[in-house]
DNA sequence: AAGTGGTCTAGACCACGTG
DNA sequence: ACGTGGTCTAGACCACTTG
């Protein structure tokens, strides 16, 4: 080590201010601790808040801050774990699904969906809409599209409104036997309306979570669930969903 | 309807033109096909390179467009789907398993990896390092830290090299009897020789899965695994992992 | 009204890949 | 050498929340 490498690869200057942010929140701010506005901050390193703001978007982008408009920026907690993808709740709105409904409607669903429930183009199928929250905070945005053949005593019922509409559905779904279930999971941006009710600007960063519900040998319902990127770890496996540990996972960065 | 509502809400300019550039995507363009220069492309909207820069930039994360610095932009093909999570490949490096091994060192593992396999905090582990490329392109890279005290027929063959080590540690794994698994995705950004590996620039977003693998009443093995997001879709569930459906999903915006 | 983060501009220079 | 995307600047104004 006699001659110390200097800069051969000199790393951006926002890259390096993410590290320097990184390692201060760890050592000296505490959860929810307000940090100074982004005008002094970027003073303060002596850069454009241009060039500070890249650092902290990067940094909110991985669960580290938490920014918002006319407030502040502040420490983000961990990021909670919400388990998708256990058996424990196979269908949708069964035992142990803390989703609220919050209505339910006829809907042409997008093409992709249609073809996974292999319906006609302009074909209606009952979307139920749900939300996710968890202490107290919005956490996920779900469509769920569920073929009208699969629950046909809904006619019946047709007038019922909003929350309770979407119960009825749920419920009619659970009479039918799940045969297996299929998910993926993207990063994607909220759109407008996912947006506002994840309490985010639109473009912010979303996990989705696809799945294909599949009963009688076909595919019955498709749901379509938005997760907040920055402040949600997904969690799959065969632990029932539990968290096992609370302490922060192991990071890419 | 009588009123049209002209721009109660007017939508920031790099959002309105995401939108845009989306349709004509969708229309006028084919994959693979190269877009004009940021500089073109900003004087033909009229809007500062800047703000053209951030509508491209969520097209990059939505995976609809790929950007190569001293090449340009192109029309990214749709998210190829990675089975991840699936019964068929329950042990790292068993059939099936399409990851490479890259080489295995001792190393001592950062404190959450350390907490999980409940071993001292300057204990040395295995560290087994492995990338997965498909259709010829990188697509993530995976650190595997396997405890000691599960494999220990490795003292034996100490001497061995990077990637034949590797195999070893995977073979011995094989060995032990696998009672569970847990993972968990979240959103991250690549670290500086992550994103060497995966062919992107630091900082760039990838999903990290964190899996533990339970065996003999403790975990023996967690694997931190790096991929891509924009252009992986990480597949879950009880299909096998193949692609049922070749065709873009649903997207969130 | 004051202060915050969010958007936007018009420029400059740099790092990289290709011819 | 040239053209590309990536970084950075110094400013302006806007949208939002709070006292």
């Amino acid at each position: 080590m006699g001659t110390t490498q200097l800069e051969t690869v000199p790393e951006p200057k926002y890259w390096h201010l993410r590290t320097v942010l990184s390692e201060a929140l760890d050592t000296e701010f505490t959860v929810g601790e307000i940090l100074p506005n982004e005008r002094d901050l970027a003073a303060r390193f002596g850069v454009a808040r241009a060039t500070l703001r890249q650092a902290l978007e990067q940094l909110e982008l991985e669960g580290r801050l938490q920014r918002r408009r006319g407030v502040g920026t502040t420490v983000a907690p961990p990021r909670m774990g919400v388990a998708v993808g256990t058996e424990q709740h196979a269908w949708p709105g069964g035992a142990g699904d803390d989703w609220q409904p919050v209505d339910a409607t006829p809907e042409v669903p997008p093409a992709g969906v249609a073809a996974a429930l292999e319906t006609g183009a302009d074909e209606a199928v009952h979307l139920v809409r749900r939300s996710l929250t968890t202490h107290g905070q919005p956490v996920a945005a779900e469509l769920l599209y569920v073929a009208v053949g699969a629950v046909p005593e809904l006619a019946a019922i047709d007038t019922s409104a909003g929350a309770a509409r979407a119960r009825a559905v749920l419920r009619e779904l659970q009479r039918l036997e799940l045969e297996g279930r299929e998910s993926a999971v993207e990063l994607g941006s909220a759109r407008a309306d996912d947006a506002r009710q994840l309490d985010r600007l639109p473009g912010a960063p979303v996990l989705v979570v696809t799945t294909r519900y599949f009963a009688g040998g076909r595919t019955v319902a498709v749901s379509v669930a938005t997760y907040r990127a920055d402040t949600c770890r997904l969690t799959f496996g065969d632990s029932g969903g539990v968290e096992v540990h609370p302490d922060p996972q192991p990071q890419a960065s």
